[in-house]
DNA sequence: GTTAGCATGTAAGGAGTTACATGATTTT
DNA sequence: AAAATCATGTAACTCCTTACATGCTAAC
């Protein structure tokens, strides 16, 4: 299945997973983490927590009144074990869904609760998909069907670089990942055992 | 009004303007267009080709029988005088919408076709937008509130610099343009000093 | 002769935005 | 006192993808 939005479904997820909080913070955090132009409307985020409650994932707390003051009551929302569970096994999906543009990021910036094997995987997949694109922009570029004035070719040649870029990118981060250079995840959650054969 | 989906109109438009074209030929050209990733569908292009010719910008020629063969007829799409008058007017907006990640590239590729003035203002635009977000991304690592494991960090620290980057190439461009057998004008937004600080 | 590519569409549905609606709290 | 920001949602709509449906033509 690997349904496509996979992405916010991943990171309300793993932002919960770190901490409870409420819509309105976690609005906050999901486009910091997504960021770069997107912005997460309420309209998508709330919708979004009410299907995460149905399917068990998440949990609804209507915390009152924090401190002794008479604030609004927040919901404040956090992770069932289900939800955890869930989590986890999103996260060792290393195969096509995790290497899109969108999905891509996210699955990054949870590497330190995925294990190293489907990190490489992961970074690879990517690679080897930037790379595809590469190669289809090149050989277009050989036959000359296609519009070429000036403005087209240098956003070509612009757009190439970057992939270029990134590319050599992944390929440090690989190189970084086979020589253990980051420090292993220690963080409690460590797939003690038993859990997830597929 | 600058509807939203106006990529992909403005692509077609000015594709067919270049030449006309059937469906299935157009879809290559668009996607060489929107390319890096995006791939366009039948079931977006047909519909939006015969929204279109509602519209009265396209008509729809069924070639039959483009040699003395029995081929298949196959329909061949072309510009109005309205669709090239509605094509012209879409090229000199240079508002917010032109500066969205999905229109600027489209925008950018149809530059030969835009007058000057809008050319730098495109560009301008879309500069002080990606600045805006380097700004946003740099304050909010300031305020250590948000999760900043080491792989965070180094997906933001990526797109802070490919960001950078492009932002220079903007920067080279505008030049380029302001140099380029382009009188002084006094176009009203004479930031000839001041600029580029911070 | 069968696979791959050419060619044109429709129906159903997913994912998200905008606009609407409402009100409390904090800062200026 | 006003403005900004906090906080939670719903309804309508748009853009687009996937899957379906159909059939021709070129190449291997």
């Amino acid at each position: 299945m690997t349904r496509r939005g996979a992405a916010l479904e991943v990171a309300v997820l793993g932002l919960l997973h770190d901490a409870p909080m409420h819509g309105y913070e976690l609005r906050k955090q999901v486009n910091a983490l997504l960021g770069w132009g997107r912005i997460l409307s309420y309209g998508t985020l709330y919708p979004a927590l009410k299907a995460l409650g149905r399917a068990g994932y998440v949990v609804a707390d209507e915390t009152v009144d924090p401190e002794g003051r008479g604030r609004r009551p927040r919901i404040v929302y956090q992770l069932t074990a289900e939800g955890k569970e869930h989590f986890a096994q999103a996260l060792e999906d290393s195969g096509p869904s995790a290497w899109d543009d969108e999905t891509f990021g996210v699955r990054f910036a949870f590497f330190s609760r995925t294990d190293a094997a489907s990190r490489v995987r992961i970074l690879e997949g990517r690679r080897s998909r930037l790379e595809e694109r590469l190669e289809n922009v090149r050989a277009a570029g050989q036959r000359k069907r296609d519009r070429a004035d000036s403005y087209t070719l240098e956003l070509q040649r612009h757009g190439l670089e970057s992939v270029e870029r990134e590319v050599r990118w992944l390929t440090e981060l690989i190189d970084r990942e086979r020589s253990g250079g980051y420090p292993d995840t220690d963080d409690g959650t460590t797939e003690t055992s038993t859990t997830t054969e597929k």
